[in-house]
RNA sequence: AGGGGAGUCGCCAAGUGGUAAGGCAUCGGAUUUUGAUUCCGACAUUCGCAGGUUCGAUCCCUGCCUCCCCUGCCA
């Protein structure tokens, strides 16, 4: 947890809110709830929803739900059920009391609808579909009331017991409520709130055949569990009067007791990336990523295999801050948050990816090692010994034969540092039959081993690792899934025509030997490299699997 | 065109009748056996545009412009 003092956390109008609700003692406590629906993967755009409902509870010493919306049978799965909820004990968060679902209220549900028809508020329809859309009108012609709007109570409540029952077919009539097709809002004409379906539930398996719609439900759901502050997207602000108009009603009937208060602010977007629960779930189907846990998707289970961890997660949603503007957030303040809470965490190595052999010509018995700091300012973080061998590798693009201006690192007849080490002197290049340079003779000076060379300075530091004890792993380099910024956005293009080709690159990776005892999810800082993570599903010390990822590079300010 | 929402630095984002917080990015400079970290410093005479009210407006009023969302028996 970093909270730096300078950096002072925004006010939002949300909070705003709940303070004066605290203060003028609207609520004594509030009461907030998260409520995916279990048909896919959370993603960095509910991990901002989640830190916002969750932060909320906490900050303001309230309660969080997590409640999973679970009305509509064919897209849900217990899979995603608990994804779902891993993800959010991954993210650190917590849920008040058991799990709710939306279908613990089923029974209340159907009670309340008939009393929406009992007070001639609900009917029964049977327009299909395409009639339906032809009587709800556009967005700017008014609609037309069902012909079946006028009947009378007794046959609704009948009806609606037969569609209860299973005495029609899927799709032959809904249950609608009774509001105005004229109105300018297309959600009060007369919505459907049931509509038949035999899908077997998760939770209900097939007790039942007819499914409340997300407004009648979502709304009743949340006075049912005396929710305080109702915080969703922008999207659902159109829905508001609905969801104000159910409520009311029974609150008035004293059929609930509260009337919680929806308050909507703007979805996150990140740049490269796309957070469409719809567009993720095609990545995976097309095999266009591994799963949904590929550590280039975007999702909370994407994040934590890259190696993201949960504070920079966090920390990120806190510097994103909640408003109702647009916003497309560069992928440097997600970069910059995960960078920032590894920093002081991961304990620092060397590992070359592109290794260019190097002999050390007067290596010789009574050459020494150094034991190393896993951290340059936490001592605290243990060290190991470095050991020097004859025959190390350096990163081939630490040597540069005609330097630019500027290069402070290798090249013919200069001199470098080698990290934790002696300085160096490149003394001869060896070249195969083609002229590649395939290995580097150089020789130590003796004298520089924890000091400074007498009489000159050498700046450079490079990062190697020893031929003989080096130990091979798998690494998986990472870059942006998406080559466009927007690739949802491109006008008439399918965001998959964007997908970067170089976004996974896999690599042989010589690291040094501490990493046999490392486990899954382990993070370090390749010095001079990034940080990568051991991955959760395939790295196996045991049973000598490394394997690598790439979570992210460190800053690099060196403009060449 | 009807309804809803939004426009404050490259990206986020506070503020709100009294003269523009902060973060990310960027650019300088110091320290550094990671060109990392850390540390100092710079970075909106200006708040979509145009009028108006006012001693004074990003904030109030009027008009305009731009962007996003809404016509699932999805959530």
């Amino acid at each position: 947890m970093t909270i730096h003092s300078h950096e002072v956390e925004a006010s939002n109008f949300i909070k705003n809110i709940i303070e004066e609700d605290l203060k003028t003692g609207k609520h004594q406590v509030i009461i907030t709830r998260f409520p995916p629906e279990p048909n896919g993967y959370l993603h960095i755009g509910h991990a901002k929803s989640i830190c916002l409902n969750f932060g909320l509870a906490k900050e303001f010493d309230g309660i969080c739900n997590l409640r999973f919306d679970d009305t509509n049978p064919e897209k849900e799965t217990d899979e995603y059920v608990q994804s779902i909820k891993e993800s959010i004990k991954w993210l650190g968060f917590n849920w008040d009391g058991e799990v709710k679902y939306a279908s613990d209220y089923f029974d209340k549900l159907y009670e309340f609808a008939e009393f929406f028809i009992k007070q001639s508020l609900a009917y029964v329809c049977d327009l299909n579909a395409d009639e339906m859309r032809e009587y709800r009108g556009s967005l700017v012609t008014k609609g037309k009331d069902s012909p079946y709007r006028k009947r009378s109570v007794e046959e609704n409540l009948n009806l609606f017991k037969q569609m209860r029952e299973g005495e029609f077919a899927d799709g032959a009539k809904t249950l609608r409520l009774k509001i105005d097709m004229a109105s300018s809002n297309i959600n009060l004409r007369d919505p459907v709130i049931y509509r038949i379906k035999r899908a077997h539930h998760i939770r209900t398996g097939d007790k039942w055949c007819i499914y409340p719609m997300y407004d009648y439900t979502h709304c009743i759901s949340d006075a049912l569990e005396n929710i305080t502050h109702s915080c969703c997207t922008l999207e659902f602000a159109d829905h508001r009067p609905l969801y104000d108009w159910v409520i009311a009603h029974l609150v008035k009937a004293n059929l609930l007791t509260s009337h919680p208060r929806q308050i909507e602010f703007s979805r996150l977007e990140l740049q490269y990336t796309i957070t469409s629960k719809r567009k993720l779930n095609q990545l995976v189907t097309d095999n266009l990523v591994s799963g949904w846990d590929d550590p280039r998707m975007p999702t909370i289970s994407g994040m934590r295999r890259r190696g993201y961890n949960k504070e920079g997660v966090q920390l990120f949603a806190k510097r994103c801050g909640i408003s109702k503007s647009p916003n497309i957030v560069d992928v440097s303040l997600l970069e910059a948050s995960v960078r920032e809470e590894l920093e002081n965490k991961a304990p620092r190595i060397m590992a070359v990816l592109n290794p260019l052999k190097v002999v050390l010509t007067n290596f010789d018995e009574y050459t020494a090692s150094r034991s190393a700091g896993f951290h340059p300012q936490h001592a605290q973080l243990g060290e190991r010994l470095v050991e020097l061998t004859r025959e190390i590798y350096i990163e081939r693009d630490d040597f540069m034969l005609d330097p630019i201006s500027g290069w402070q690192r290798l090249t013919a007849n200069s001199e470098v540092r080698l990290r934790h080490s002696y300085v160096i002197k490149c003394d001869e290049l060896i070249k195969d039959a083609t002229g590649n340079i395939v290995e580097l003779r150089c020789s130590i000076d003796k004298n520089t081993l924890g000091k400074n060379p007498e009489g000159r300075k050498v700046k450079g530091v490079i990062h190697w690792v020893s031929v003989t004890n080096a130990i091979e792993a798998q690494v998986r380099l990472y870059d942006r899934l998406f080559t466009e910024a927007e690739p949802d956005r491109v006008n008439g293009k399918d965001f998959k025509e964007f997908i970067n080709p170089h976004s996974l690159t896999i690599v042989k990776g010589y690291i040094e030997p501490v990493i046999i005892s490392s486990n899954a999810e382990d993070c370090y800082q390749f010095e001079r490299l990034g940080y990568f993570v051991a991955d959760r599903c395939d790295h196996d010390s045991s049973s000598n699997k490394y394997v690598f990822n790439k979570t992210v590079g460190l800053k690099d300010t060196w403009k060449k």
